[in-house]
DNA sequence: AGCAAAATGTAACTTTTGTTACATAAAAAA
DNA sequence: TTTTTTATGTAACAAAAGTTACATTTTGCT
């Protein structure tokens, strides 16, 4: 069958029967609220660099991810972009612009095909105003967000690349995890991303890779990026909490 | 009459009168609830200097700014501090950490003279959950926040120091206002504070504001700030939204 | 498979920004 | 007031990181 570009592959989930829902804010939700939820959602598949959401445009709901890996990045004006947060399954999407009335800030971009649920804002506000306790999770989440983020301002006013580049792949590996050998980080980002992860230029982090790798810090296989000295890495990043 | 270092300066103010309210999260609040916190709340006096709560420590309950200016700063392990937010009369402080059930993550310093009230945690929570609007101001807040934190993320991963000394003036002159003449800065902050906001070293933040007023862009009058030149400071900031 | 385009890697060079050092001015203390 | 300390200012220098340029590898496409 012929899809046109205008069609979205859609893959339509039950919100009771959703893995990802176990580790998300709707874990434990009224079943009740979970059915006006799962009775409004839509679903859509994105494939691997395909944007959810773009910088500038107001939201119409909040996006929850089932499957897959997302980045959400700032663009500035010199070209570059900054990658701001990093989500999974279970995580939610779109939530600070559709929470503080504003347009995105940020852009949101499938770092692999993705399966992603988009609840439409009306219902996501009755929810949220006749369950107490899911404000709470929200607050609880946005906070945290808002620590990670203030952290890393710190960091990027205060840190050399080098120490920034090693919390970013102590990073990757909290957030994503690693293959069954417990070192190889799961996600693979081009040397790109992981320059706009970090916060530099993609030649420093190719370079900065490298280096590491010289020192037997990491080990390198096409994009996978092996940590085969995780204590040297965190001393090299200057973590002292 | 002696007062002892263990004892500290208040002075009280009842909610209901508070000039401040009205500018807060707490200015629709019903009154039932207001008298609540009125009732459980403690003020206190503190001199420019002080600490209002410090990094590491767990928060007892959530601060409200009756007068004065503070600042929110995070350090670092090189000696540097870094200030990640600024707030005045009518703000809430502490929110963060109390939200997400985490450690402060930055430390508060009184800029000013300051007053400033405290709600016990339980108080706080048992409102919040009593009045959803109030849930959703401080979604909005939070959100808001946490928009702010990842422009300024971007602004620091990308833009050169002069650009985010030019946003770090306007940024100052948006928050504390300025003096009747409409030009110089109501906040006077030292030249390391400045750098700590634009997050450089104190020698460059110094450097900058001279070619500042040699561009005639901003005059220096001991630690006040007048921006002469608006248009010509916007346009060094390089903002393009 | 073979080609074009994109991504990665490396090195030389340049710019930016931090560091060091010291002079001067302002503020606090004696 | 005078002295001491702290903050501010300026310049020379060094280090870090960005830019440019180009080679090589990988990927995607026909």
């Amino acid at each position: 069958m012929y899809k046109s570009n205008y069609m979205k592959a859609t893959k339509n989930i039950e919100c009771e029967n959703c893995e990802a829902r176990y580790k998300s804010i709707f874990c434990d939700l009224k079943s009740e609220h979970l059915a006006v939820i799962n009775e409004h959602k839509g679903c859509n598949i994105y494939k691997k660099g395909q944007t959810i959401f773009s910088e500038g445009f107001f939201p119409q709901g909040l996006f929850c991810i089932n499957a897959g890996k997302i980045k959400i990045s700032q663009a500035s004006n010199n070209g570059r972009e900054q990658i701001v947060r990093l989500t999974k399954e279970g995580d939610i999407l779109g939530y600070r612009a559709l929470l503080s009335g504003e347009k995105y800030s940020a852009s949101a971009i499938a770092l692999e095909d993705c399966n992603v649920c988009l609840i439409p804002k009306e219902i996501f506000f009755k929810v949220i105003e006749s369950e107490s306790s899911l404000s709470m999770q929200i607050m609880k989440l946005l906070s945290h967000d808002l620590g990670k983020a203030e952290h890393k301002m710190t960091d990027l006013a205060q840190k050399p690349v080098r120490e920034r580049m090693a919390e970013a792949l102590l990073f990757l590996k909290e957030t994503y995890g690693t293959e069954s050998d417990g070192k190889t980080l799961s996600i693979t980002l081009s040397r790109e991303e992981i320059a706009n992860v970090v916060g530099t230029a993609t030649e420093t982090a190719i370079r900065l890779l490298s280096e590491f790798k010289a020192d037997a810090i990491i080990e390198l296989q096409a994009k996978k990026i092996k940590i085969i000295n995780s204590e040297k890495l965190i001393k090299t990043a200057n973590i002292h909490d």
